[in-house]
DNA sequence: CTTGAACCTCTAGTCACTAGAGATTGTAGA
DNA sequence: TCTACAATCTCTAGTGACTAGAGGTTCAAG
């Protein structure tokens, strides 16, 4: 049995998003001390891992909570989990896409101007103020 | 002069979002009605269409804010705004870069399983319960 | 038994909006 | 001119996933 500081050591999650988990319910509520303050096991710390690797994966507290719920039902079909992982995928997929139109943007609106002018001048800012500009939509 | 209505529709930006703009110091404070309703002009729609597209292009409030101090003053240097886009164009790079290496674990994670086994023997769910499991960092 | 680091709860702040309540105003048709 | 009703107003609170701080209590080493 460990304290919270132990956990947050051990797994990298900073001590008041441990507590923000348990309030959200991702965590169980932990055991406590006659002092009423929190201890854990090596259960506690798997799942604090699991969750915390999820949420790097950029998996949303939404989607933990669904899948944490289908690990404690091992008998379950996993096809909500595969579900929720390609869409995550798939997410992610959409974001590069997106930001791969602002990066060709972004690199031509900073070409268009050393920065040795006046704001008057400014391509940059000439570029801000109308999209037509622009070499496509974004 | 028009409605903050009109405005909205011809800068597809939505009325509370304009009135949130306004409040933040990005657009100037609207001359009003006797009745107290917003009329804008057509300064009013440039200004507004220069957040948006900047926004669009995912720079901040505050570097929004920025951006516009410069615009009113056409004969300061423009080496402020050349900095603030390059380093949204650094940003961007580095979101997809960070993105990318995520697509690259999600895409494995998701092929380990076809999503019709049981929870119990679901290679997405280890998957998820152990970065040792990855192919890298991420 | 003392000390001080670690812990507790609670509130509020972050960013860029979005939603809703309840009241007032603008405008077009009768 | 009156009436209906769409549009607008202000204000408060909620979103997601935390983070920071105040003010008080507990644990553990010496
Ligand atoms: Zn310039
Ligand atoms: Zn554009
Ligand atoms: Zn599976
Ligand atoms: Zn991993």
């Amino acid at each position: 049995m460990f304290s919270i500081g132990e956990l947050s050591k051990r797994t990298k999650v900073k001590i008041p998003t441990i507590r923000y988990y348990e309030e959200m319910g991702l965590l169980a509520e932990a055991e406590r001390t006659s002092g009423n303050q929190r201890r854990y096991d090596n259960d506690g710390l798997e799942r604090l891992s699991f969750i915390r690797h999820a949420r790097d994966l950029g998996f949303s507290i939404e989607a933990i909570t669904s899948l944490i719920e289908l690990q404690d039902h091992p008998d379950r079909s996993c096809e909500a989990a595969t579900y929720i992982a390609s869409s995550q995928l798939a997410d992610v997929r959409a974001k590069i896409k997106r930001l791969k139109l602002l990066e060709k943007e972004l690199t031509r609106i900073s070409k268009g101007c050393d920065g040795r002018g006046v704001s008057e001048d400014c391509y940059v800012l000439a570029a801000l103020a109308d999209h037509e500009l622009c070499d496509r939509d974004h």
